[in-house]
DNA sequence: GTCTATACGTCGATAGAC
DNA sequence: GTCTATCGACGTATAGAC
């Protein structure tokens, strides 16, 4: 009879993937992926260099897995934030938004704070995510990884319009752009070359550019010709 | 007596090389990296390959200097743009102004139109430029050619602040997240595998955006409190 | 998993500048 | 006569097809 994985070897290889995984990516959180050798990893997850091999066709494979783990947790924060903003619940916002509140800005912020105040803490994994130069295998998976936050953006502000509360635009382009605006204003203050932040003015400074771009206004006549 | 190049040799040495990174920039405007193989370039370069790398280490190096070529390119036009948006002249610009004119949000809306316009009319090229994934060392560049852009509008930015046309903020801050805003936004249009942008919406949605994104506005007391 | 095609980078030979 | 820039075929690594 041919040789055919039990349940059992199918579980003990997942769970030897999984540390190879966490291995990584812990190695990219402290020294991004210059420090994610395979030898290092192998030796953090407790099994032989080769053994990554058996798992993963390349380094670049293995890179890119850590990449997609590590950014859909963070694009899950993001997204847990721009559901409620501070609210407690889907029923605090109804009631808000009943009461002509303005619950998405409140989203947005929060969301964008989220955002920022993450990438601030885990600094080095955050430089990977958005920055750092590395295979352009792992450089595609960044386009996706963007293309996430922007959608909880879109949905965000997709409401706000249907509410009244935003005025109409293209919830998709403006989403975009402001992912690309916080991901552009992180980038500096995460930079390895880069010491002391003040994290407050730098949130600040993010929320209110975040608000002024999804909000109307008047614009002169000069500028509206233009525009037109 | 030893051996020393002489003027003439330099010289067609010089020529050798530019021809080679012409050859190269011809071939990522045209297909991006993947088409600028050193075989290709050394071929429409009208030498042969290994004398590319009496030029060039490696391609990367080349692909390095192509990089900057064409951004410093791209990055000049903008700020000529920025110099005087619609005006005619720096003489304009100050007589507008000192009619109270809103000349600071006039220049960055020339800007962003000039950053887009090149950007969807050379789509390949500029593709290459902002979001293309490619080998690290060049995607170093790219930091600094989004810096480059940065410079600019915050130059713009500080202006209007300074003629009391635009209101406090940090123009560093403001202009590094609008190149991260206006760079996404196109990252989209510009895709390969992306078809029929409407160019003229595309552009005044950008200019709407930056402009929003620079000036102020009431906010509600509700996010006040969250962004102080 | 193997096999082939492709593309990077090297190296000895050559022609020509000094 | 010496030295060097250029050539272009070849080795080797890798990626993609079957």
């Amino acid at each position: 009879m041919a040789y055919r994985p039990t349940e059992r070897t199918e579980a003990r290889r997942t769970q030897t993937r999984e540390r190879i995984v966490r291995a990584a990516l812990a190695l990219v959180a402290q020294g991004g992926y210059r420090e994610a050798q395979v030898a290092a990893v192998a030796a953090r997850a407790g099994v032989a260099t080769g053994t990554v091999y058996r798992h993963f066709p390349s380094k670049a494979d293995l890179l890119t897995e850590v990449f997609r783990v590590a950014s859909s947790h963070e694009v899950e924060a993001v997204e847990q934030a721009a559901r409620f903003g501070s609210a407690a619940s889907q029923h605090e916002v109804d009631a808000v938004a009943q009461a002509g509140g303005d619950f998405a800005r409140e989203r947005i912020a929060a969301a964008v704070e989220t955002f920022a105040r993450r990438a601030l803490q885990g600094r080095r994994l955050a430089w990977a995510l958005l920055a750092e130069p590395v295979d352009p295998a792992v450089e595609a998976e960044r386009l996706q990884f963007r293309r996430a936050y922007a959608d909880v953006f879109a949905r965000t502000i997709a409401d706000g319009i249907a509410s009244g509360e935003l005025p109409e635009q293209d919830p998709a382009f403006t989403a975009t752009a402001l992912v690309g605006a916080i991901g552009e204003a992180l980038v500096g203050p995460l930079s390895p070359t880069h010491a002391g932040t003040d994290v407050d003015a730098l949130v600040r400074n993010l929320i209110i550019f975040s608000l002024r771009s999804t909000t109307d206004q008047e614009l002169s006549p000069h500028v509206h010709r233009r525009a037109a």
